[in-house]
DNA sequence: CTTCCATTAATGTCTATACATTAAAAGTCT
DNA sequence: AGACTTTTAATGTATAGACATTAATGGAAG
């Protein structure tokens, strides 16, 4: 693959930076060194710099010069993918039995459902059980407002899972996941073939378009079956 | 805050992508019909839309045009903070118990120590228990290279906790975590004073400096104690 | 109707220059 | 020495133009 200037400028770098080469604090050549150690013109350098100051490699002080920052440690790219892409990428059979379907008013005494609500908005029910090659691995409880998404109510959910349908149709702004463990109620546990008590991940999200709330939803994995991957590292971008 | 015109030009787009006004598949105008809209050159349009390319809010196709990209779900930034940091935010006590410290060679039957060891060098294992409020919340079994990191091997761990000690003096560059449920060993349970099975949160991170193997750590997360909260939306820089 | 080719409209890269802004560093006056 | 002012070396922003690259489009040939 051939790279552009500021390109090779940029990688050079990144690498020098991940490999330890240049430790954090020490001092980069200013950009008219640069400009002569690579023979061009200074917007490319500057853009080549740029690029790092974005990414958070470098930081930038005026008249002092270029500095390799010191690592942030604190956030962490997580990699949620599409449940039926990641099975299917996995080389496993995903389908959805949808268990439950219906249009309500709110219980607003819990608490997600008076978010979503508003107080007051109907709210559609979408409760169901994902598989692998035909063993239950998670059960979905979702909920969906019926007055930010009105064309929900008129979907298949047996011919597309919830999670696909709003995300091909319904853009989001903003989501708050929240992760932890939790033990199968009865419940649950009868709906996966598991017994009460089982320790599972437990994914909830909430979704915004704007202010509006669109969409909660509360997902039980079986543990032995699905776990999360984030990695970090220098592959920023691609 | 006085912006400059590529950053407003950028937080307009920004602005209409997130809130919707804007939606996926919208084509933008030409980098052409931009600058006469801004009265401004060429550069400084495409330097707003660079970045917003690297933001991933738009794709770009040579002749075709500028569009807003379909939402990726795919990453979310997870916030992980230190234990310790955490806590205290929160208004907690937080205390470290160190519960086993020795130098030992490797067990390459175990695939972490196998990959941190490379086969050989010995580790340094560091078990102990955290506590909020004297309250017990998490176990954490770590291992650290000894060839990596010899300095460790002299550090007080009853004074600093391991992952604290290590964010401080070891800069890292790459980490993969993986996030899952697991119920209680019976040893894990014993030291939580909890009982055996009881569900957790598990996590597993392997961090890397430069391709030499640093430190894996597994820490056991009570349920009830703990949870990861992950947000995304529009305060993408800042 | 299809295939192939030339056109062309868009983005991608790069240059050379100019002026603005900031903060470190050096100089000046008590 | 300490407080103030000036210089200056660095980054930050912006311009106008040039050429390269790519792929959608439309037209010509089969």
């Amino acid at each position: 693959m051939k790279l552009s200037l500021h390109e090779k400028i940029r990688t050079d770098f990144e690498d020098d930076i991940l490999s330890g080469r240049r430790a954090p604090g020490d001092r980069l050549p200013t950009e008219k060194e640069l400009m002569e150690q690579y023979d061009c013109s200074r917007m490319t350098v500057n853009k080549a710099l740029s690029a790092l100051v974005s990414a958070g490699l470098i930081d930038r002080r005026k008249k002092a010069g270029t500095f390799v920052s010191s690592p942030r440690v604190h956030s962490m790219i997580l990699d949620i993918p599409d449940l039926p892409a990641q099975l299917s990428e996995q080389g496993h059979i995903h389908a959805y039995t949808p268990h439950l379907t219906r249009v309500r008013a709110p219980d607003t005494r819990m608490e997600p459902e008076a978010w979503l609500s508003k107080g007051a908005d109907d709210l559609l029910q979408l409760d169901g059980i994902h598989l692998a090659d035909d063993r239950p691995i998670a059960y979905e409880h979702r909920l969906i407002s019926a007055r930010s998404v009105p064309s929900a109510l008129d979907v298949d959910f047996s011919a597309i899972t919830p999670g696909s349908w709003l995300l091909q149709n319904v853009p989001w702004t903003e989501a708050e996941t929240k992760i932890s463990a939790c033990g199968l109620s009865g419940l649950e546990a009868d709906l996966l073939k598991q017994k009460p008590g089982t320790p599972c991940l437990c994914i909830e999200r909430r979704t915004w378009r704007a202010s509006d709330p669109i969409t909660y939803v509360r997902q039980v994995f079986l543990s032995d079956a699905y776990d999360l991957v984030a990695r970090f590292g220098p592959t920023s971008s691609s």
